[in-house]
Formats: C-alpha cells, structure tokens, sequence
RNA sequence: GCGAGUGUAGCCAAGUGGUUAAGGCAGUGGUUUGUGGUACCACCAUUCGCGGGUUCGAUCCCCGUCAUUCGCCCCA
C-alpha cells in the first residue's frame, strides 16, 4: 500500500535479464551492418491519423489496442504500436527516396498496445525491425527475411519455423474477398462469433480462425492462391526460388493472413514451438500500397519486426535463467578515510587503463570485504589499511593462489602494463 | 474485452480459524584486535498483495480490487 509499482503489461528489465537485450541488440546491430541497413529512430508517438490511416481502421490494433490521448495543444496523439508507419512517414516526409532509390533501414524500441497481458505480450514491448524501400523485386523480400533468419541464427535459436504465403495485390485481393465472401455467407450460421463479425468487414481474417467449426469450413473455401494475377504468382514464385538457394527452409502457409491492412504480396512469419500461445517470433511481408497511402509517390517496400521480449523469453529457455554479468578483475578493499581516497585514486588510473575495478564502499571489517573480493570473481585484491595508506603502499593479495606482495602505490601505477598482462594470464588459465 | 489458476521476507518456499507465521539461499553481526572461499552461533515478516465482510478471533472462509500465469482474441 502507498507503494508505486510498474504499470500492468510493462515490466522493468533488471541487470540479471539485461545482458540478453544487450546481446540481441549487438547481434541485429551487427547482421544490419553487414547488409548495409542504417538505423532510423523515429518518435515514440505519431498523429494519430498516421496509424489509423496505415495500418487500417478496421483492424484491431487500430480499433481497440492503441494508447491514444489528447495533448494539451488539443491534437489526438497516438503511441506507436509499431514502428512501420512511423518510419514510412519519415521516410516520405525527409524524401529519403530521392537520395538514394533504395534505402535499408532498421529500427529498435518499445512500442505500445493496450492488450491483455500474457506470456510473451505485455503492453510496452520492444520491437527490432526492417524496413527495405523502394525495390518491388523479390529479391527484396528474400533478402529481408535472409537478414532476419541470420539475426535469428547467430542469437542460437533453435526450432524456428518460417512461414510463407502471398496475399496477391489489390485487385487480386479485391476478387479473392468477393469469392470467399460468397463462399462463406451460406455457411454463415456456422462459423464462430468474431468470424460473423469478420465476415464483412475483415473476411481474409477467417482463415486464420482457430475455432474447429470455422476452420472445417473454411477447409474447402476457395484459396487464395488461385486467384492470384500471373505477376503475383509470378512474384511468389521468385520468391519460393531464392529462398531454396539460400537453404532457408520455409512452408507455405496458404492461410497466413496478418492483421494489418498494408500488407500486400510477401507475408511471412517466423515461429517457435517453445513459447505457448504468443508463438510468433518475427513477422513481416510486402506493402507495397503503404507510401502512396500515406502521401507518398507509389513506393514498393518490405519489412519485419521482431518481438525482442519474445526473444528473450527464447534464450533464457535456451541458457538458463540469467544472462552473463560483468565481473570484476581487480577488487580494492580499504579501511580508513585516508586509505579510501587514495583507494578512489588507484581505482580510478586502473579503469582508466582498461581494467574493471570493483571498489568496496561498505567500510566494512577486512573479513567482510575479503569474502566479497572473493565472489566478485576477481582474480587481484587490492589491500589498503591504515597502515598501507600511511606508508603509501598497497597490498597486493591474487585471490587464487593466495600469494600476497606489497609495494608502492607509485610502482604499481608505474608498471599498470605488466599488471594487466598477468590479469590476462591468469584469465586465460580459468578459461 | 471473456474464461480459469495463483499472490506468505530480496529469492525459493512450509503452514494453520486461536498466545511467539517452519526451513533453505542471500544479507548483517560474531567464533580475540586488519585478510576470503569451509564450519559453527546469533540476528533478519507486529505480518501473510490491497480493501472490506463473516467471526469472540482470520494469513487460512466470503466479496471486491490490483498484480501475475495459462487459454480465447490479437500480434511481435
């Protein structure tokens, strides 16, 4: 009571988890270098027209899971509860596209959505992501979802499952929606509450229902794939063929329906066995509309976003409960006001020389501190008592083989070379 | 938004309608005065998520609320 604890659906991220995050974003950060994607850091809240206009009135992201408010200045303000729109908007907005035809972008940081919290969903969570502009070739879309297999692999992530289907283009869709809707109208007493719902309003949506009476009827509807154009089928195709050259396994999924309306072509998912119901690990496709959509010229364009939260949940199933923690090379122990400030120098010139000093701040008794200088992990005691600080002197105590020396302040700061090298030996020998 | 489960110290937990709420880890102080990893001793929840109700009395029963978990929905 009184106390004030982190909202429903946001969590904090501890120094024991924090390693993980630290290492997924060094290994996107790494694989988007390498295929020459740039970073781009939108802002955390956008109009929010943009959003409704993006993603689509009618889904429900849009509908009932955005944190939208009214700023003081009265305008209708939206967190983003994804990066893609914001980063079109930029994209346009800074006519990227004249400089450079193409441009590759990627993205990292929280995003907004007012859900039920879960395994694996919270309502702040974090999002890595792509985004490929300009290039309506496959290839673009393979490259993509290359780059995302290869973040994926290098984080050591096993039994990930990708997905594939093409949802065809505008008018490929615009037939498609009027076949199934026939198909399904006589068979509407049957399907489950939200596919009645969805039936006119959202009807490619029904595919994906997970009800058993939905999906046996929907088992004989009319595929889309069917009704894909020759250059669609042709697309999907290319698509299919540059996957296979890369050896990226993948299975089409022709009911593979995502929920945001931008999506056109190209989609896919990524998936694991490992995390219940919240299984997709990275999502994305083709959106070809979306630019010109949003005041753009007609701008083709590709893109994913990984679920980072979902990630982690990943490889702490993967390595055990906590990431790896920085430890200490040299841990400094002292008694006394005067042993502590010339204990603060010492610490001080040897982090400056590039090794990780602990300094222990507690003032408690030598038998107190040496037993942590031992847990810290350390291999170097650095001992400064009333005695040491008076002579200028320090105690030298590797924690190991117990062998204990004693010089001069000065020398040890004079030979910090010499120092570092045995820490990196007796590195070596723990392995 | 709907359904079900859970909620005892920093962590893992036992427990009961009735004077002092097990235990383990961690922490703190000791086992002679400035030297660790072991062992031993002591200390560490006026309190059992929060609020209300039933009761002579509730951590244990009931209601509400908040949080969390698992489904649905949706998505990353």
């Amino acid at each position: 009571m009184g106390t004030i604890k982190a909202l429903r659906g946001t969590r904090d991220i501890l120094p024991e988890e924090v390693g993980y995050w630290q290492q997924v974003e060094a290994i996107a950060r790494s694989v988007f270098g390498n295929a020459l994607y740039s970073e781009v850091r939108p802002p955390i809240f956008e109009q929010t027209e943009l959003f409704a206009r993006g993603i689509g009135e009618a889904t429900d992201v849009v509908g009932k899971e955005m944190y939208t408010f009214t700023d003081r200045g009265d305008r209708s303000i939206t967190l983003r509860p994804e990066f893609t729109a914001g980063v079109v908007r930029a994209f346009i907005e800074h006519k990227l596209g004249a400089k450079r035809n193409v441009q590759r972008l990627w993205y990292a940081g929280p995003v907004f959505r007012y859900e039920r919290p879960q395994a694996g969903r919270q309502r702040q969570f974090h999002q890595i992501g792509a985004e490929l502009i300009g290039s309506e070739s496959p290839a673009a879309d393979v490259e993509v979802i290359a780059v995302a297999t290869d973040i994926l692999q290098q984080l050591g992530l096993k039994s990930l499952q990708l997905e594939i289907n093409s949802v065809g283009n505008q008018s490929d869709r615009t037939a498609y929606r009027a076949a199934l809707i026939e198909f399904l109208t006589p068979h509407k007493a049957d399907l489950d509450a939200d596919s009645q719902d969805r039936l006119t309003r959202n009807p490619l949506r029904i595919l994906d229902s997970k009800d058993p009476n939905t999906q046996a009827i929907v088992q004989d509807a009319p595929q889309l794939l069917d009704y894909l154009s020759d250059a669609s089928r042709h697309h999907f195709e290319q698509v299919q063929a540059m996957l296979t050259t890369l050896g990226i396994e993948y299975r089409i999924n022709p009911r593979l329906v995502r929920g945001l309306d931008y999506y056109t072509h190209t989609a896919f998912e990524i998936q694991s066995t490992d995390l219940g119901a919240q299984a997709t690990v990275c999502g994305g496709g083709r959106y070809d509309g979306l630019v010109s959509e949003l005041g753009g010229s007609a701008t083709p364009a590709v893109g994913w976003a990984m679920g980072v939260e979902r990630l982690i949940l990943l490889l702490e199933q993967l390595r055990g409960e906590d990431a790896p923690m920085a430890w200490a090379q040299v841990y400094l122990v002292s008694q006394g006001d005067r042993a502590t400030a010339q204990g603060m120098k010492l610490a001080q010139a040897l982090r400056q020389a590039g090794l990780r000093v602990e300094f222990d701040l507690s003032g408690a008794a030598f038998k107190k501190q040496f037993k942590r200088a031992d847990r810290s992990g350390a291999s170097l005691c650095l001992v400064l008592g009333a005695s040491e600080a008076e002579a200028g002197m320090v105690g030298l105590k590797w924690l190991k083989t117990q062998e204990q020396t004693q010089q001069s302040q000065a020398d040890l700061l004079g030979s910090l070379a010499t120092l570092k090298q045995r820490l990196a030996e007796d590195a070596m020998e723990q392995g």
